[in-house]
DNA sequence: CGTAGACCCTGCGCGC
DNA sequence: TGCGCGCAGGGTCTAC
């Protein structure tokens, strides 16, 4: 799936080409994403105008004028494809939102995703955060509540490896695995290192290498890897220089050392261990 | 409590 | 060419 930068530059797409649209019909294909999508909340939406795109973690919220929201996570493998009603019907198609009124006119938002990971609910706006999807959110990373004290706090005491302490969205969210490697070569930490034992100067670099790679990568328009596409269907942006990420056995780029693929919690982890410390 | 592992699902690339 | 296997950007739940 899109880490938050290429769930952020969806939004943006989103927001550029839907804003003010009204939701004329809804088609559900197939309910069975993460979680069922439910057809009584789906007809929340029939005559609402999408006002606001926004985005919490990896989470796509778009706020309607009847104070509801549509929410929508792409899991691993969807996307969110703007095009006409009368394109052809994908086998993973499992949403289809007739719009009209959009600055393009008439169109259609189809939500696709292969391996049915992704989530689409419409919930009340007001009660999103404090919903059980996003109660337990940590802070944002690039927000001021992801600050020092409290990544120092969260790391107090904490045995587990510093990769998976990034990945876990109580702490922060939106790292995700690509990223969690990525910010971990740039800060010089080994992934493996016990989160609890990482000098405050370090979590620090930590917290800046984190942000600097997230803010570089909205900037390039998101990573492009396999199926990942923008709202147009389109392969189109320049992925950023991953320095680790699927590069094991590959010199690494600061010290020459052949860079090493590991797997903590199931994913696979890429690291230095020539000046990951 | 914290942590590791299984699980949800399809598609793709690889080695045989 | 066909087949089986491992692996894939996420998140949640269970068992220990």
């Amino acid at each position: 799936m899109p880490e938050l930068p290429e769930v952020e530059t969806i939004r943006a797409g989103l927001a550029a080409r839907l804003q003010g649209a009204r939701v004329a019909d809804v088609t559900l294909r197939e309910p069975r994403l993460r979680a069922p999508v439910q057809q009584d909340e789906l007809d929340l939406l029939f005559g609402a105008r999408l006002t606001r795109f926004r985005r919490r973690a990896k989470y796509l919220l778009m706020d309607t004028d009847r104070a509801t929201t549509l929410v929508v996570h792409l899991g691993m493998s969807g996307r969110m494809i703007v095009g006409e009603a009368a394109a052809p019907l994908d086998a993973h198609d499992h949403l289809l939102f007739d719009l009209i009124e959009s600055r393009e006119g008439s169109v259609q938002l189809r939500f696709r995703d292969p391996r049915r990971f992704g989530l689409v609910r419409v919930l009340a706006t007001a009660e999103i955060e404090s919903h059980a999807l996003f109660a337990h959110l940590g802070p944002e990373p690039l927000g001021p509540a992801f600050s020092l004290d409290h990544l120092v706090a969260a790391a107090a005491g904490r045995r587990v490896p510093v990769k998976s302490f990034l990945m876990d969205a109580r702490i922060v969210v939106g790292v995700g695995n690509i990223y969690a490697s990525e910010a971990l070569w740039r800060a010089g930490i080994h992934p493996r290192r016990a989160a609890g034992r990482i000098s405050a100067a370090r979590l620090e670099r930590l917290r800046g290498a984190v942000r600097a790679v997230l803010r570089e990568a909205i900037e390039a328009g998101g990573t492009t890897l396999r199926d990942y596409r923008d709202p147009d269907g389109n392969l189109g942006y320049f992925a950023i220089a991953l320095r680790v990420y699927d590069r094991a056995g590959e010199e690494c780029s600061r010290c020459r050392s052949a860079v090493r693929r590991l797997v903590q919690g199931g994913r696979a982890t890429y690291y230095c261990p020539g000046c990951q410390r």
